[in-house]
RNA sequence: GGGCUUGUAGCUCAGUCAGGGAGAGCGACGGACUCUUAAUCCGUCGGUCGGGGGUUCAACUCCCUCCAAGCCCGCCA
């Protein structure tokens, strides 16, 4: 069926979910739910350059889930930009809306996830109510405003994924007068903005007033609107307090005057406003927006504002860890964060995948992630088995998902890349990926620097998570305490290092001296692991120990150091 | 209570739009490599496609119903 409807209207559900419009242009079977997007939004003949936006409001973390809204789009414009339009990607903090509750954590500059407590507290407390521009940076680190530093931040992890994404403050688009004529056209119209809206929220009655002032004296938004002069863009008020989830917030008392400038119409209103000024043509969205903000949005447009809606889309919401990413009790991750373990083009392959599906993103397992990715990234050069579906997938994402399609790309496997982050020496990386064939004669410098990056991300991966790769080479003898025959063992083993064998050797020897010394095969190896890493077990000891320095083996071997 | 979305192997996911073979990777198990020790290779096991009903020659796929989870249905965004 058609994403269109009788009355024209867009089901967000359909879009994107290789179900809806082929755009009529004949091949419906598009492998990629972008393409599919891209068709609805050339079915509507838009304007060049065609506009694609997002927005979140800027409380709590601009975390990884935020992200849905720039990357979705991304992929989107990317589609649209190859088939030869211009595109905007315009990201909107709504940052006029006011500061309702404390979140419970914050990212600091660097992305890292810091409690509330460890900023100054109360200094933020006093602001509830008023808008997050008006808001000093809790962080005190440069930036502007709490809304400034939020921006910041999710405008630094676009750019570290490589999408161009243009900020734009919500409350500039109020100060440098963007709004002043939208505004003017909601409040003349004030009849039918109730009506509209009244359908879809019990509390809009006959004094409902479309418009938030915010008090000149004070700095809080307020609904307390006494009268509205239009033809003077001027709303009468009364700094009355404002309402803040369970919670209500006095205001300061003071009547005042605001300019259309001064103040800001409610989110209802504002986002259809949005997709006016800035002609939006498609916006993806989550599953939160879908059943009241969107109709109501799409009825506002139309009624009130005398416009179309754009293109809509929702996303499935994933899970970090199985669970619901919660700003409130601190269950997020950041951009930031995340790409300390995984490459750009693994992150960006994860929001490639199908919108429509709740996924996991599970920290514990991201070498299944990066498995993935490698997979697809080899389907993409014919590399992989004949799954057609995946292969079509590839095809088409890829070149969106990397920054530069180029052959001859080396990807450790992920965990492979966490035992070379065992010990801390580029030659022995460099080398023991040789020896297991990752690495060639022919592999050119910039391949193996590209490859050895995701060591380090591996090696941060086994710390974050103390996982069984999370082994370091011990550069001082740990305490040991071993039997007369195990000794006896280690001593012949470290003769067999000492005449110079290679790592297949080593391993080889390890049994044969164990059994010689008639030692369980596994106590041995467990005494190597204690010698080496202070544990019980470790990575393949052999070829392990072949590649370090030959005497530093010995020694330990021998307890000398 | 009503609406929307999601539910496929132990885990992560394809496949559902357009009905016809239940799949991949990882894990587990087994084996190979002069070698039980996480990086190589081969193989095996593993699913009543959330449950039930219906339509059909044929249903993971379409329809109905029930279950579970998330979201919306107050305000706000």
């Amino acid at each position: 069926m058609s994403a269109d409807s009788e009355d024209g209207t867009i089901d967000p559900h359909e879009v994107g979910s290789r179900g809806g419009d082929d755009g009529g242009d004949g091949d419906a079977h598009h492998a990629f739910w972008a393409d599919e997007v891209a068709d609805a939004v050339e079915a509507r003949d838009p304007d060049e350059p065609i506009v694609i936006k997002g927005g979140v409001s800027p409380s709590g973390i601009a975390h990884i889930g935020n992200f849905n809204e720039i990357i979705r789009g991304y992929f989107v414009a990317a589609v649209l930009r190859e088939r030869g339009h211009e595109v905007r990607q315009v990201f909107t903090s709504d940052d006029k809306d006011a500061l309702r509750k404390l979140p419970r954590t914050l990212a600091d500059t660097d992305g890292d996830i810091v409690e509330l407590g460890d900023v100054n507290a109360g200094a933020l407390g006093q602001n509830l109510g008023k808008p997050y521009t008006d808001i000093p940076d809790p962080f005190e680190d440069g930036h502007d405003s709490y809304a400034a530093h939020f921006a910041a931040l999710l405008s630094a992890d676009a750019e570290a994924l490589g999408i161009p994404v243009e900020m734009v403050s919500n409350t500039e688009l109020y100060a440098d007068g963007t709004f002043d004529e939208v505004v003017e056209r909601v409040l003349r119209n004030a009849d039918a903005a109730r009506d509209t809206l009244g359908e879809y929220q019990d509390k809009v009655d006959e004094d409902y007033v479309p418009f938030m002032p915010q008090c000149s004296e004070c700095g809080m938004l307020t609904q307390d609107v006494i009268e509205v002069d239009v033809d003077a863009r001027e709303v009468h008020y009364r700094c009355s307090g404002i309402e803040a989830g369970d919670r209500f917030m006095e205001g300061c008392g003071h009547e005042g005057v605001a300019s259309f400038r001064e103040g800001k119409l409610p989110w209802r209103f504002e986002w259809p406003a949005q997709w006016e000024v800035l002609g939006v043509d498609f916006e993806p969205f989550g599953k939160d927006h879908a059943e009241g903000s969107w109709p109501s949005g799409v009825d506002i447009a139309r009624e009130v504002l005398g416009n179309d809606p754009p293109v809509p889309m929702v996303y499935e919401w994933f899970t970090l860890n199985g669970e619901s990413l919660s700003s409130s009790e601190g269950h997020v991750v950041t951009v930031q964060e995340v790409l300390d373990l995984i490459e750009p083009e693994v992150l960006r392959y994860f929001f490639a995948r199908n919108p429509k599906k709740a996924k996991d993103f599970d920290i514990e397992r991201l070498d299944q992630l990066v498995n993935e990715f490698d997979r697809f990234e080899r389907a993409y050069f014919g590399e992989e088995g004949p799954d057609e579906r995946f292969a079509a997938f590839a095809e088409r994402a890829y070149p969106f998902v990397v920054d530069e399609v180029r052959e001859g790309r080396v990807r450790l496997p992920y965990t492979f890349a966490a035992v070379l982050g065992m010990v801390d020496d580029r030659e022995f990386r460099i080398q023991l990926a040789r020896d297991e064939g990752h690495f060639t004669e022919d592999t050119p410098e910039w391949a193996i620097e590209d490859a050895l990056e995701r060591v380090e991300r591996a090696r941060r991966w086994a710390e974050r998570c103390d996982n069984e790769y999370n082994y370091r080479l011990q550069s001082e003898l740990p305490d040991h305490d071993f039997d007369a025959d195990v000794e006896a063992a280690l001593e012949d083993l470290a003769d067999f290092v000492a005449d110079g064998h290679d790592g297949e050797a080593i391993q080889g020897e390890i049994y044969e001296t164990a059994r010689r010394h008639d030692v369980e095969v596994g106590d041995f190896f467990a005494a190597g692991y204690r010698l080496f890493f202070d544990e019980t077990q470790g990575p393949r000891l052999g070829e392990f120990l072949g590649e370090l320095e030959r005497e530093f083996v010995v020694d330990r071997l021998r307890r000398e150091a």
